[in-house]
DNA sequence: GCACTTTACGTAAACGTTTACAACACCCTA
DNA sequence: TAGGGTGTTGTAAACGTTTACGTAAAGTGC
């Protein structure tokens, strides 16, 4: 039988309050010379809590739920990095929950399983729920907070890059570069895509711009590699691409068919991850600091006041031609 | 308050030990109606089962704790995934725990977490525990399986691809493609690293090569970069990488100083993620099953008998040259 | 109509902690 | 010496479930 408090008491001749208060360090409620007696037995024992009797009399866990998407993108292990350094910080422990691909059956059996486990804290990363998981969640009394996600609404906790700032940016840089047939390629239909068009058309709008190019997707390399295609007959000079993987794709699919980059055609992805690296050229992006997103959601579910929006820097590599005009 | 079956029992007239039966389906020990009436008040009240009281009283939670290296390697969420879905088939949720980075004090903290919270099995990935907590996971009762790693000690879990037959494959392939001056690089110097090295060793022997290359390394792609510039002054005409990242620094050092790949240099990678497929050229790589490893680990841990190490194959893609005899 | 089984449900203990409250010893101060 | 404060400990209830055991009612076979 593993020991129990009980055991120690026994062991040790205090009552069990005491040793509780020991171990779980209300200081100042008993004397040095108990306190030594009791942790050595407890070692002597091989001793450990039970965290579910300790959980089900404070009846809050120590715990934040971390929901993903089955997809893992190639930047969520550093939002989890940021989520997991952050929390170990503040002592939290992290599950994780995984909710399919925009599956709301399982999104929705995720939810539930942190509610019943009454985590202190509930991260939604990169995941937009239904009216009612999103009514689910408000009424549970547990804090949540949607990470790389901005659902522009009152009262609701994120922290997200500023998606309208990320193409806006973009927008200036390959302006300043000397571009005005600028597309934008693989953005989704959602919240995000939403907002990324929205500051891709006010970027353009700002210099004078008015022809938009925009084609969907979904984030990934294949995706890329097919838009290429939609590319083809246009006559844009520089692409946005919603992540490093649509960048990649659209990258080698224009290699394989004669088009170089950045002599005909120049990219700036979105993300910055290492795949910018790896790639020939190398890909010039608009950085998310995704570390500083995950910790940061910590900090917002554990309600500390910490900004809503993580500031994106954009890094100069190879793929982004400069035109005389 | 959130609501309990004491409130249900309350509500529908029966005591909460009908409530219990028929929320967690002992069928057979209770009737269609009052689990009708039941399941409807429970609906009502918006009842949600409390995890730490069930866990209490069973004294097992239906959870597999994985601990992983803080540095995410390119593989681990292909890996989670696997563990990810299998557990959800078996009804188990996954916590994931991370150990740093061979840091002996945070794995610790790790293993002591997971034991707490009496979790049904524990999943170590790419990770090696020293003496004392693989002595302390041996005394806890609590099944552990290494996962993508193999220490090759009797009566303990671990499901991994076999490293030796990784490395000796490649060989053979090179061979066959005509190489005969074969390196290593990027391996590390424990039991992963070792047994790679052993196949090397054994593949080159079992063709009459006789002349070993070995360098070592930490799988990331700046590892690989700098390990370029050591085979400078070598003359070998293929190398096999201990990972992707490793191929792909070495791909971008080599084409920066105007070494061709595969017409002066040839590559095989050992993974296989989509990294194979960014590059240019596509690396030929010897591809681990990471989420097959991932969803028998979880089969392992679990109980049932299922194969300690998973296939790999070779998938060709462009970075070896077929070279004349 | 009897003995026996089955079905459906209730009673109460148990799981391992935390913590409000009480109790006691001791010391200090007026 | 009374009164109060402080430091240390014990008692016991509480957290929300599960489940062994008991029991009453209903069903079965003869």
């Amino acid at each position: 039988m593993k020991p129990t408090i009980k055991d120690i008491a026994a062991r040790s001749g205090v009552s069990i309050a005491t040793v509780s208060r020991v171990l779980s360090q209300k200081t100042g409620t008993y004397s040095e010379k108990t306190q030594a007696k009791i942790l050595r037995i407890a070692k002597e024992l091989g001793y450990r809590k039970n965290t579910a009797a300790v959980e089900l009399v404070k009846k809050r866990s120590a715990v934040i739920a971390v929901i993903l998407n089955a997809t893992p993108t190639n930047f969520s292990t550093e939002v989890i990095d940021g989520i997991q350094k952050r929390a170990g910080e503040l002592g939290q422990g992290v599950i994780i929950l995984y909710a399919g691909n925009r599956d709301d059956q399982m999104l929705h059996q995720a939810i539930v399983t942190a509610l019943e486990r009454s985590v202190s804290g509930i991260l939604l990363t990169a995941i937009e729920p239904d009216d009612a998981d999103l009514t689910l969640l408000k009424n549970s009394g547990i804090p949540f907070c949607f990470v790389s996600l901005y659902l522009n609404q009152p009262k609701i906790l994120s922290v997200s890059s500023n998606n309208e700032s990320i193409t806006s940016q973009a927008v200036d840089y390959l302006v300043e570069q000397g571009h005005t047939a600028i597309a934008l390629a693989g953005i989704d239909g959602y919240h995000t895509g939403t907002q990324r068009i929205a500051g891709y058309e006010a970027g353009m709008k700002a210099h004078g711009l008015t022809t938009s190019c925009i084609k969907y997707g979904d984030y990934s390399y294949e995706s890329g590699r097919k838009l290429l295609q939609e590319f083809l007959p246009l006559k844009v000079t520089a692409i946005i691409t919603a992540s490093d993987m649509i960048a990649a794709g659209i990258l080698n699919a224009a290699q394989e068919v004669g088009i170089r980059v950045p002599e005909d055609l120049s990219l700036v992805s979105i993300d910055g991850t290492i795949i910018c690296n790896i790639t020939t050229p190398g890909l010039t992006s608009v950085t998310q600091d995704f570390y500083r997103i995950g910790s940061r959601s910590v900090d917002q579910v554990m309600g500390h006041d910490v900004e809503t929006f993580v500031p994106v820097r954009i890094d100069k590599r190879g793929s982004v031609k400069h035109l005389k005009k």
